[in-house]
DNA sequence: TAAACTGGTCATATCAGTTGTCCATCAACG
DNA sequence: CGTTGATGGACAACTGATATGACCAGTTTA
């Protein structure tokens, strides 16, 4: 019988783990400055020659960089230091960010149809609020911030089916691509003609919704996803994984 | 901002959480006496007091009893001892068990699809390798055995599906099923002619991969879970929770 | 019935982490 | 421009966790 050997993990290591999810998360901008040693040493709570050996992990891997007497920043590049285990699936498998999008494909189908379903007033009005978030955003410059609403729409769509489980797994989903491990969606928003594109789509699907046309719901999700994976696959001809990913 | 608190895992933790999960996982069955404490030790890579200590955990929790001069034995009832974070969800959430059947007969129809559509030969093989095993396995008394070649087969399609995202969730919603957190799988198998039906579900499934044909491999994918929808509906009509659960 | 194997206990050594202190550098302020 | 405060850098001493090794008591097996 195969059993696996324990290795318990050093404190050092667990900081620097939660350092590094936390700058992955957004909680530190890059070009940002950590709180001091001392300060953070509190937070965690944990002893300070420990954070420092943390810190110093973290800045061998070129995610940290430190001043003496001027303090602890955060470098840039940082997407590409994860380590979160699905993510590394996907850096392991260039074919994974398209296989991503085909399950979504079904995923966001049928959540659409059972939120066109089962939808409640809230439901709907939660729907409609995320979609007026992201015309709003549509008007802006900075396609980051349409992004971040379309991920919003479909959790609000997800939450609107009322399928607990379904739920629990768009979210995780989601939350991956908010790491932006798996394209670079900006690339997806990089064109107003694009964005347009994906406007209307959002449209068809909120929409349907509203309207409470589940069939109609789930085929215009079904066929924004698949304009999604026509442009990943499009984007990828001719690139190198690493460009894209 | 907000800080987590760093909490370092005892070692003597880290070992009563493997020696769980392997409980769980049915490395050890019911009844079965483990390896020796000296045995133990070594293979887990750790000392004989911090095994101590975690065996020691896993006794006060009930899951374990020693005996002096005799060894140490996996107790019964362990489904319970279960701590997952989505077991939790469909503990506390009786509704789940429908939820994930439901999603189950999305990604078990777009799984069947696929692999109808981009089963190899090698594929095609494995699955039939599997459905002769649930054949095989109707013939028994022991419906568990049953139970246990229906898990492998749709595992078998999903991997003949060849999306490497689709996969890792089936596989991890179907690790979940395996440790009988949603529902006792057996109330589904319990009567012959129950069986039976099931038995030609996975045929239609299998015939309609084996042929080629994507959209009938769906369409029978999502009848099975159709029908296996509205047996957990059944059954839960009168039925505690903790019941089914 | 004795030997071997098991669990039970514990002294000692080693290692990881904490506490506390001090030094060097840098930034801000008067 | 000098001083002060805040920052990173370093380390000795201490504490707690874990490992090593040895021995005792109970059970099983040959």
């Amino acid at each position: 019988m195969q059993f696996p050997k324990i290795r318990q993990e050093r404190l050092s290591d667990a900081i620097a783990r939660t350092l590094e999810r936390m700058i992955v998360e957004g909680a530190f901008a890059a070009g940002e400055r950590l709180p001091s040693e001392r300060d953070l040493a509190i937070r965690l709570d944990v002893s300070r020659p420990s954070l420092r050996e943390a810190l110093h992990k973290l800045e061998v891997r070129g995610l940290l960089e430190t001043r003496h007497g001027g303090g602890t920043y955060v470098r840039n590049t940082l997407a590409q230091q994860l380590t979160d285990p699905l993510a590394d699936l996907f850096q392991r498998h260039p074919q994974a960010g398209v296989d991503f999008i085909e399950l979504r494909k079904t995923l966001d189908g049928m959540a659409a149809y059972y939120a066109a379903l089962r939808g409640s007033e809230a439901d709907r009005a939660a729907i409609s609020a995320t979609f007026d978030a992201i015309v709003a955003a549509h008007g802006l410059d900075d396609p980051t911030v349409e992004a971040e609403r379309d991920a919003e729409f479909h959790i609000a769509i997800a939450e609107a089916s009322h399928n607990l489980v379904l739920l629990h797994v768009v979210r995780g989903l989601m939350d991956l691509l908010r790491k932006d491990v798996l394209f670079n969606r900006d690339i997806l928003y990089a064109h107003p003609h694009a964005r347009d594109r994906l406007l209307e789509q959002h449209r068809a699907v909120h929409d349907a919704i509203i309207a409470g046309d589940a069939e109609a719901a789930r085929q215009a999700a079904q066929a924004h996803m698949a304009h999604v994976e026509d442009v990943m696959r499009e984007r990828r001809i001719g690139s190198a994984p690493a460009a894209v990913a």
